[in-house]
RNA sequence: GGGCCGGUGGUCUAGCCCGGCUAUGAUACCGCAUUGACAGUGCGGUGGUCACGUGUUCAAAUCACGUCCGGCCCA
């Protein structure tokens, strides 16, 4: 049969090429721009800068379009989305990768040279990266390079300085000498968060400690070459081995001066001997027991990773030398008695992946005990979403107890705005009233006159950078204009959300709300969304440094920024981690040729859009009421920043109800090829189609933007979708009706398993058929749909039906099959 | 060692908070039919000790306790 009715979707297949063909006419006409005067409310999303080490991987990007979808919704719903585009460019990474990349030493280098070669590889990485964001529909404000931020900017920096100052000038900086993780392969202090463990096996060292009038004591090292910086032994009050030797001195083997014994409950037992020597510092329990018994430490390894003064004939070697040499004058004084494998966890510097070690230092600190307590109830008050992740920050803040050091012997960061006076050598900061980028390492101070004794002798700048957290922690305040737009800062603070992963809960998200508390005495953010990690196929984090993501390019070209947009939201739930899988990717992708089917279909019919809800047909009702029904389940959800439960939602109507039932049913009314229906039941038919595919279109359009957009463009508007609101449900579309929408799925089910059983066409006719009483308002089109000449209602008398079961249920639909033709 | 999350057919997932019909759906696979929006269009099928153990209960995937395994973060 030829039909008057011919798609006005030509195209038979939706695919990625044709994405990349809208890409090219949105930036012909970019929607996404934030105008803060728009007189919307408005609303700023806290993209996280991207840090920069390398190549973009699958797991970050699907990363950033959850995020985007966020953006997405809120533009929708009608608020002014001020969404940037970020990158995060200050750091070590860069730093080492320059090292290696071009075989540059960045001690021996100048500095200049280096940092500028720095500066010319993040450019690279960064085009590449802003390029997979656009591909993948990212919704950016724009991609222009003068509308977004680098947190290496002289801009971003000159900002990040002036709040350092003002913290300065608060008295909320301070310098101290304390025991620090210390990275001999960065050159660096790191700090706890910076921090990861590694297990491997050491040597334990079984060695004697001479005690007057007692045995010598046994006690079980990993760490002999510390045995010069030695502070106290320790053995367990209720340890019935050591009984009276608390309170005794015992004598450090080869370096022969005494250490108290004390007794503590903190010496385990079951470890090696039971009795241990707290050494300044070997880990982090040494630290707190010269805290907690006023023990003077001994420097005994210096920042180049070798022996001091103070380890004596052993000055001067590297440590893993003078462990050698101590072990082997250990042995030969007959002072070592046994030596065993031990399993231990060793600290590790997290970008270098070598072997960190406690030393005192000189450096600056932020205080952050003193705000614990209101960061706490902040915790406490924002919302999450989902809100479980709440207790990753809840745990952390409870468990912090030192102050953070901020400043870094690197060179690749924002300078530590300070100058010492060359006569008091007073740390001098700039007074705070312009906001301006310094580089201390080479530049003179805006001040010539010393304020703290007067002298006029110069000064010498500051050679150390800032912890990046100092930069990224206010990317909040950064976005809406802190101390660069006073305007737009005072409409936009109060209105920031914060969306991220649950792994740098602890540094990005807790370092962003002690910045902001502290510079505005207020909760950073209005929302906190925290999302899973992306794993690759067996269930690894997927990361650059595990090598374990495929490369982007040929995933997207296959199978579409759609598709992986769809699946990166409907594969888990909000929160829980995302399991990347090929195969499944492929499944979505089907889904989308799905819906353009879809939509082609209902493209053959004209969208009589003055048509009345009143003239619409009771089918066409139900129709709606479904629609509204899905509207219902899924908008609260989305204002729970939650697009999973939607996106599932979405595809279970359009594959099991909109495709299958739907569209099977209203199909003979939309053609109406036999003048069974008036001109009003089909335009009926006609309106509701393209009212369920404008909704659908319209709900789809933030998770997947380029497919909604150009259907909508072909169909409804040439402006595109993206500028359209989010449908709300329609409470004058609900019906009773959808309370027989199950029995009529299987209604229809029965007809298809009937013609089936009986060797029929599925368009082959029926003669005369019995169905629920409850189906009446679906009689004519049920008509249609299966072929049945004579439909009734109710159970019939005669013996010609037969009977068949619906499925998962005792009711059943009676039949009369067609006299047999030959076919 | 601690915190959080999870463990449901080959793979992924719903249900669990508020115990109760033969445990949801998807994907993969198999058979038959069909192909006039459709490269998954229809009907049907194979496949699960709901990690394990104990307890509470008339009844447990669901509650409690314990164990094991995986993931992330931390010490």
């Amino acid at each position: 049969m030829t039909s008057k009715f011919e798609p006005s979707i030509k195209s038979k297949r939706w695919k990625p090429p044709a994405e990349e063909e809208l890409l090219e006419e949105w930036k012909q006409n970019w929607v996404y721009e934030f105008d803060p005067d728009s007189g919307k409310e408005l609303y700023s999303v806290d993209t996280p800068p991207p840090y920069l080490s390398g190549y973009a991987h699958l797991g970050q990007l699907i990363h950033y379009t959850q995020i985007d979808m966020i953006a997405r919704y809120r533009r929708m719903q009608g608020l002014e989305v001020n969404f940037p585009l970020g990158i995060d460019r200050n750091g070590l990474p860069v730093e080492l990768r320059v090292e290696k990349e071009f075989g540059m030493d960045m001690h021996t280098t100048p500095r200049d040279v280096f940092v500028a070669k720095c500066k010319e590889t993040l450019d690279g990485y960064e085009e590449e990266m802003a390029g997979w964001f656009q591909r993948l529909g990212i919704g950016f404000n724009t991609y222009e390079r003068d509308g977004r931020y680098q947190t290496d900017s002289p801009e971003y920096r000159a900002v990040t300085q002036a709040t350092f100052i003002e913290l300065w000038n608060k008295g909320l900086i301070y310098s101290d000498y304390r025991p620090n993780n210390w990275c001999f392969e960065c050159g660096t202090t790191i700090a706890d968060a910076e921090v990861e463990y590694s297990e491997r096996t050491t040597t334990l060292n079984y060695l004697y400690f001479e005690v007057e009038g007692m045995e010598p004591l046994k006690i079980a090292t990993t760490r002999p070459e510390l045995l010069c910086a030695c502070g106290a032994v320790f053995i367990h009050p209720d340890d019935e081995r050591y009984k009276g030797y608390g309170g005794k001195k015992a004598k450090v083997p080869l370096f022969n001066f005494e250490v108290p014994i004390i007794e503590s409950n903190t010496a385990q037992m079951e470890f090696g001997t039971g009795a241990l020597m707290v050494c300044s510092y070997g880990d982090m329990a040494d630290v707190m027991a010269f805290r907690d018994f006023a023990l003077r430490p001994v420097q005994a390894i210096s920042p180049d990773g070798k022996m001091t003064e103070s380890a004596g004939k052993y000055a001067g070697m590297r440590i893993s030398d003078a462990k050698k040499a101590i072990i082997h004058d250990l042995k030969e004084k007959g002072l070592l008695y046994d030596q065993q494998d031990s399993l231990q966890r060793v600290p590790l510097c997290w970008r270098s992946k070598t072997p960190i070690e406690f030393l005192a230092m000189e450096e600056y600190y932020l205080k952050q005990i003193d705000y614990l307590d209101e960061l706490l109830k902040i915790a406490k008050e924002t919302p999450f979403y989902p809100d479980y992740h709440r207790q990753i920050l809840i745990d952390w803040i409870n468990r912090i107890t030192v102050d953070w050091p901020i400043s870094r012997r690197r060179y690749y960061g924002t300078e530590i705005p300070i100058w010492y006076c060359n006569a008091c050598e007073k740390p001098i900061v700039p007074d705070g009233n312009e906001i301006q980028y310094y580089q201390p390492w080479k530049e003179d101070p805006p001040f010539t006159e010393c304020p703290e004794c007067g002298a006029n002798d110069g000064f010498t700048g500051e050679a150390r950078t800032f912890d990046t957290w100092m930069d990224s922690s206010i990317s909040g305040l950064q976005i809406i204009g802190y101390l660069r737009d006073e305007g737009l800062f005072k409409k936009a603070f109060g209105s920031v959300m914060r969306p991220q992963g649950k792994e740098i809960v602890r540094t990005w998200l807790y370092y962003s709300l002690l910045r902001t508390f502290q510079l505005t005495n207020k909760p950073a953010f209005k929302e906190i969304w925290v999302s899973g990690l992306v794993m690759d196929e067996k269930g690894q984090k997927m990361s650059k440094s595990l090598g374990n993501s495929p490369p982007p390019g040929p995933i997207i070209d296959k199978y579409g920024a759609d598709a992986l947009r769809f699946f990166g939201t409907l594969e888990s739930g909000h929160g829980s981690d995302v399991r990347f899988s090929e195969d499944r990717l492929a499944g979505v992708s089907k889904f989308m040729t799905k819906i353009w089917n879809i939509a082609r279909f209902i493209s053959m019919f004209p969208f009589p859009k003055d048509l009345k809800y009143a003239d619409l047909t009771r089918v066409d009702k139900w129709v709606l009421a479904e629609l509204n029904r899905l509207l219902e389940t899924i908008v609260p959800e989305c204002n729970r920043l939650d697009f999973h439960k939607p996106a599932m939602e979405i595809r279970s109507f359009t594959w099991n109800l909109l495709a299958d039932h739907i569209l099977e049913m209203l199909k003979g009314r939309a053609f109406n090829s036999e003048g069974k229906f008036t001109e009003v039941e089909q335009q009926s038919a006609w309106n509701v189609l393209h009212t369920t595919l404008r909704h659908l279109l319209l709900i789809m359009a933030p998770i997947t933007p380029f497919i909604t957009d150009r259907i909508y463009r072909e169909l409804y508007s040439p402006d595109g979708i993206h500028t359209e609101q989010y449908p709300k449900p329609k409470k004058g579309w609900k019906s009773s009706l959808i309370e027989h929408t199950d029995l009529l799925l299987r209604t229809n089910s029965a007809f298809w398993k009937f013609k089936k059983d009986n060797g029929l066409s599925l368009r082959v006719g029926l003669p005369e058929a019995y169905i629920s009483k409850d189906l009446k308002p679906w009689g004519k089109d049920l008509q249609a749909m299966h072929g049945i000449e004579k439909l009734h209602f109710g159970i019939p008398k005669g013996k010609r039906f037969v009977e068949v079961a619906l499925p998962d249920s005792e009711e059943v639909i009676h039949v009369r099959a067609p006299e047999m033709s030959k076919k």
